[in-house]
DNA sequence: ACACAATGTGGTATCGGTTACATATTTCAT
DNA sequence: ATGAAATATGTAACCGATACCACATTGTGT
């Protein structure tokens, strides 16, 4: 590997002069740049990124911490961060934090450690770690953290009332919501959207609550409606849930969706591939990865920040878990 | 941040002995060990990383390169992989070379820029990159490249006989096999074992190819089965075409499995989702990114490995879309 | 008691860049 | 013509570790 020096050496100029040549920071001359150039495809020169690092204090990877890769939510995401990051010259350490707090800290440690440019966050803590006094940017992602912090998310909200109003367009009179763990705030804020809806409604509702897996999320939704039958209509705080309320209604003997209608949030790959294909409020997933990774890097870059944060709308997507017209 | 310096100072050594007892390299004699002790608990220092990898050209940093994450196969391999390096006090770069050589090469360069510690792979191209004068130790998964490098891969010959003798058990009679792309070696594998089976029986069968993603696969096999309905048994040499045939069946109005068995391959999350679930040759996918991730964690520590080569037994995972009785 | 090994410690060059500062040359308005 | 500003370039300190080498001290076998 050639270094600095040798490109220094072959083009007769100082290593500073070729530092900013390559930085563009300073002036150089015509000449010295042209040896420069030349020296540099000579050698086949590429600067020591970890040098660049030690030197700079700041490096070009970028930490993304999200709970499981494993969760199919987050593989688009990552995938959207990545490429986004790619395009800009970034680099991207993935971390699974596993909703612990110890963890999370653990990668926090480790990747200011390795003087990352900054961190993409997808956490549950709103205030354990204190993220102010940290000198790196940071973004949230689909869960807002602190109020300084700039966060991409998706209306929530909004796209609750999207499913909600729409099981009752299709004819639904009895909704049974199943929300999420109440410690994610996106889960309380669908609810929330639930209820709305609800309120100016004269139908019957429930709400029940599943963690974000679908073996759970079956079970519990199989028990609710053995002991419920007359419900008609199912929101679910997520695809993972509502695939889960699928198999538990198949179980019941129930179709889908002449006897029952089920609507999921997130619009995971999933969604599609199952029988009936599931109606969905989709998060442009890869849309609120790239708008993360955008932000962060302006913020690297020390570019402004138009807004501080980014709400991104959901888009219900109709398939085959709901009716087609309004019985 | 305190640096070396900062403890040599308060402990009253010098950095080289400082350095010597956090790399327990040479002498260090107790009081001075206590001292540094002593210092590094009172300022909370952590080495620098960046300045380490300057120092020794290597980092406590895996690349992992892999088609794409959002391939349902990878997120729980990439999770094994960093799970693995997590314990061992790595960290993981994630990188997607949609199977882009061009990309492939980019990210070889900027990773060994970095320093990194170690590859895995996972590469369609078996020549292309000269892997031999790399000086980081480098482990293929789920694909083979040149000889002399380590690979983890699941047993697809073996695989393949499982699920084509298991049709044949349930009472098939007239079998497809869905190959993948043919430039993936894996997928030429579990075709070859599909032949083998078949040649030492008397039943009709075909093979096609198809891509390993949903929608093509749908239509591909679409068509071939409207034009073929005899086939009452299909293996699919990946869960993903394997999704894409219980779809078409469906649209042919054909019951899994009366009318029709389907056996996948891999053992995805979402074999278990759909409906009927997926009987499918499971990969155990965590084991083989755990295996990969150790294997390299011994190379780069220098550890011998005792085999250049694992290859793990897939296994059969009854489920929905096969017969359970011979007919 | 002496030679030699084992133990313990510090000084400092080095990894490969960046950057503050000094210095030299050119440009240009007055 | 001349002094200030702009342009161009080099020297060397620095980022925060590692590791080679020199040197001092202690232990030990004969």
């Amino acid at each position: 590997m050639p270094t600095i020096s040798d490109v220094a050496r072959l083009a007769k100029v100082s290593v500073a002069t070729v530092s900013r040549f390559l930085n563009d920071s300073g002036y150089v001359g015509k000449k010295s740049r042209e040896a420069i150039e030349k020296a540099i495809k000579e050698l086949d020169y590429i600067p020591s990124e970890v040098a660049r690092s030690l030197s700079t204090k700041q490096s070009d990877i970028i930490g993304l911490i999200i709970p499981d890769i494993k969760n199919p939510f987050f593989p688009e995401l990552a995938r959207a961060v990545e490429d986004t990051a790619f395009e800009y010259g970034y680099t991207v350490i993935l971390c699974n934090s596993d909703e612990n707090e110890l963890k999370e800290k653990h990668y926090f440690q480790t990747l200011t450690n390795k003087y990352v440019a900054g961190i993409i966050l997808t956490s549950i803590f709103d205030q354990g770690t204190n993220f102010k006094n940290l000198k790196i940017p940071i973004v949230a992602l689909d869960r807002p953290l602190e109020i300084d912090i700039p966060t991409v998310t998706t209306n929530n909200i909004e796209g609750a009332k999207l499913a909600t109003q729409f099981l009752i367009d299709k004819g639904a009179t009895s909704l049974l919501c199943v929300g999420g763990p109440n410690a994610i705030r996106s889960s309380k804020l669908r609810i929330e959207g639930f209820r709305e809806v609800i309120k100016e409604q004269t139908i019957k509702s429930y709400i029940i609550e599943s963690p974000y897996d679908f073996e759970t999320a079956e079970t519990i939704i199989f028990d609710y409606l053995k002991s419920n039958p007359s419900v008609d209509g199912i929101f679910a705080c997520s695809d993972a849930s509502a695939i889960g309320a699928l198999k538990a209604v198949h179980k019941l003997n129930m179709r889908v969706p002449e006897d029952i209608q089920i609507v999921g949030f997130d619009g995971i790959q999933m969604g599609k591939v199952v029988s009936p294909s599931l109606t969905t409020v989709a998060q442009n997933i890869y849309q609120l990865g790239q708008a993360a990774a955008k932000m962060l890097i302006n913020q690297i870059e020390g570019k402004p920040l138009e807004n501080t944060s980014v709400c991104i709308h959901p888009k219900l997507i109709e398939r085959e878990t709901t009716r087609k017209e309004r019985t």
